[in-house]
RNA sequence: GCCCCCAUCGUCUAGAGGCCUAGGACACCGGCUUUUCAAGCCGAGAACACGGGUUCGAAUCCCGUUGGGGGCGCCA
């Protein structure tokens, strides 16, 4: 054992501990942040710990993008990758002496015990016990197998595994959120599991156990569906003899329609997609399949709904599919243009009230006033419409350069846009002129018709039809007949040019909004845009007539 | 199926037996403002799941029912 894991905490320590299966999961980043919250609050240590105990699962460096989500949101740990600490390393695949050190002692000790069983035994086991109607629990033998019986069934190829021998007593689980004066679990609720698998590997059980130990945490804060385990664990501690750390199991969040928020819906979101483009003869399998990568038969097999796509290939057949799949994982959200601050803001309020009808709340508030006593024990549904809300006024009360931070970062993950080679100037300059802007990709989506190039300005067909060619070309009209004037006004100006566009509608009998409406479409190419008459000045004289000249010929060839 | 957790407006929640004619926020609806989209302003509607107790008094405590969620892996 450790020197550390001799001694006793004597500050709060709490941990996040994931599994790295790709970006931050929004049910993660909340555990995260009351697990954080917590420590800043009681003046403690923030641990992170990557629980890649599933070979079958990692991929190299799969917590890459784990930890991007995590320091982009600002959820910043004290010891863990990167930075270190007292527990040497934090990832649990470098820790596997230490598993199987405590794996020996309790085998030593007749506290484990190897056993032998092949899956489709256990099937059949299992199998057995719910067609009796039985909670199936595994026959623990009456004679333990000795270290020689374990290297016998090893070289006859069966697998070896050893599991715990779960103390035969019911257990009581003294949640701060769930159950009055903690939960009991019946003896019969539990059985003797895996704790060592065939691969030499610790199954998550074991290895949380030891290194909540060796870490020294004090709270463990984790989502509900490990109440269940918690007697596993404290039966673990027992034998070992080890602390127990206060428990508190986090209520769950669900989606608006009380399903699982889960990666499979954006997966199924882009899948539905797709199916409709290629009914709809929008878009060919082939050429979906293209976007994404993918080699042919995987992608049908995707199509069908056999298998997930990965993330990347996910954004990328999103985006030639001009879908926007519900947003997941934190990067998703990252993506879309939300603030990390109130993303952090947002989600703590799932689950958590400061009370006092507070809601609105910089970090460093939660921080000062986080208390588990608040935390509430229902289930929450993640209501975007809200978010969005948050993220609306948040920006509204931003300033430009911290706008400007924010688009920066939007746009290194959109490098395509014809935005991310301006100058921080123009940027500023764009942000102006879009106020009121709910996302970052606001801004993106309204101005990027500014930047591209004249002749690749793509006309929108409805904006079209609704705008110009509607009445008998009404919209039209009045744009030529705008255009002319445009082209001698004196001084190329937001003012002046609203002055004389004004001062034309109301010569014409017209609303102001039957003069600009063609101006804009005839120059963005569509109905929305910043205000029209900064637009045009930024834009320039020349290019605003090239493009207005350009459309009313391209429609007047018809 | 067995076990566990939970239950206030559509959603997130405030509510620790009388301050509750149940408060706030978002959404929704109506109106105003407006060169587009947003944003903004004003206003309205909207909940204690049900049934029994306990108590002078219950959203609040107890029991049951119903509903929702979770667990029952060599996944975490």
């Amino acid at each position: 054992m450790s020197d550390i894991a001799a001694s006793v905490p004597t500050v709060v320590r709490t941990r996040f501990a994931p599994s790295p299966t790709g970006y931050l999961h929004i049910g993660g980043a909340r555990t995260a942040l009351f697990n954080y919250l917590l420590a800043h609050r009681l003046g403690g240590k923030f641990i992170l710990r990557i629980e890649d105990t599933d070979q079958a699962r990692n991929i190299e460096r799969a917590d890459e993008k784990l930890i991007e989500d995590m320091r982009w949101l600002g959820l910043i740990w004290d010891e863990g990758p990167g930075v270190g600490g007292p527990a040497g390393e934090y990832h649990q695949s470098r820790r596997l002496t230490v598993y199987r050190q405590h794996a020996q002692r309790l085998l030593d000790s007749g506290k484990a015990y190897y056993a032998f069983d092949t899956r489709e035994e256990l099937d059949a086991m299992r199998k057995a016990a719910e067609s009796a109607k039985r909670r199936f629990r595994y026959p623990r033998p009456a004679q333990f197998p000795s270290e020689s019986d374990a290297q016998r069934a090893r070289s006859e190829g069966r697998p070896v595994v050893v599991r715990f021998r779960m103390p035969e007593r019911d257990f009581v689980v003294n949640d701060l959120l769930c159950g009055e004066g903690g939960v009991r679990i019946a003896s019969s609720e539990v059985d003797d599991f895996v704790i060592l698998k065939n691969d030499g590997w610790p199954t998550y059980h074991f290895a949380v156990v030891v290194d909540d130990q060796d870490m020294l945490v004090t709270h463990v804060l984790r989502g509900q569906e490990h109440l269940m385990n918690t007697p596993n664990h404290l039966g673990l501690q027992e034998s070992l003899g080890f602390r127990t750390p206060v428990y508190a199991h986090l209520p769950v969040i669900l989606n608006m329609d009380g399903s699982k928020m889960s990666k499979r819906e954006k997966d199924a979101a882009v899948r539905n997609a797709a199916k409709a483009a290629i009914t709809s003869g929008a878009s060919s399998e082939g050429a979906l399949r293209a976007a994404t990568g993918a080699e042919p038969d995987s992608f049908a097999a995707w199509l069908r709904g056999d298998v997930q796509l990965d993330s990347a290939a996910l954004d990328r057949l999103a985006a030639a599919l001009e879908v926007q799949p519900p947003e997941i994982q934190i990067h998703d959200f990252r993506a879309s243009g939300y603030v990390p601050a109130v993303l952090l803001n947002f989600i703590s309020l799932l689950g958590w009230s400061p009370g006092e009808d507070r809601e609105k709340m910089s970090m460093a508030e939660m921080c000062s006033l986080f208390s588990l006593e608040r935390v509430g024990r229902t289930n929450a549904r993640f209501d975007r419409a809200k978010l969005l809300n948050f993220n609306t006024t948040a920006l509204a009360a931003m300033d430009t350069p911290s706008k400007r931070t924010l688009l920066r970062d939007y746009l290194v993950l959109h490098d395509d846009s014809p935005l991310a080679a301006l100058d921080d100037a123009m940027l500023d300059r764009l942000i102006d002129m879009c106020p009121g802007v709910r996302l970052l990709r606001d801004v993106e989506t309204k101005c990027r018709a500014l930047f591209v190039a004249d002749d690749a300005l793509r006309l929108d067909p409805a904006a079209r039809d609704k705008v110009l060619l509607k009445n008998e070309r009404a919209g039209l009209r009045t744009l030529e007949a705008l255009a002319s004037r445009l082209d001698t006004l004196p001084e190329w100006k937001a003012s002046a040019i609203d002055a004389l566009v004004r001062n034309f509608a109301e010569e014409q009998g017209l609303k102001l909004g039957d003069a600009a409406q063609p101006v804009r479409v005839a120059i963005t190419g569509t109905t929305v845009s910043p205000p029209l008459f900064e637009s045009l000045e930024l834009l320039g004289r020349e290019r605003s007539l090239a493009r207005i000249r350009g459309t009313i010929r391209s429609l007047s060839v018809v």
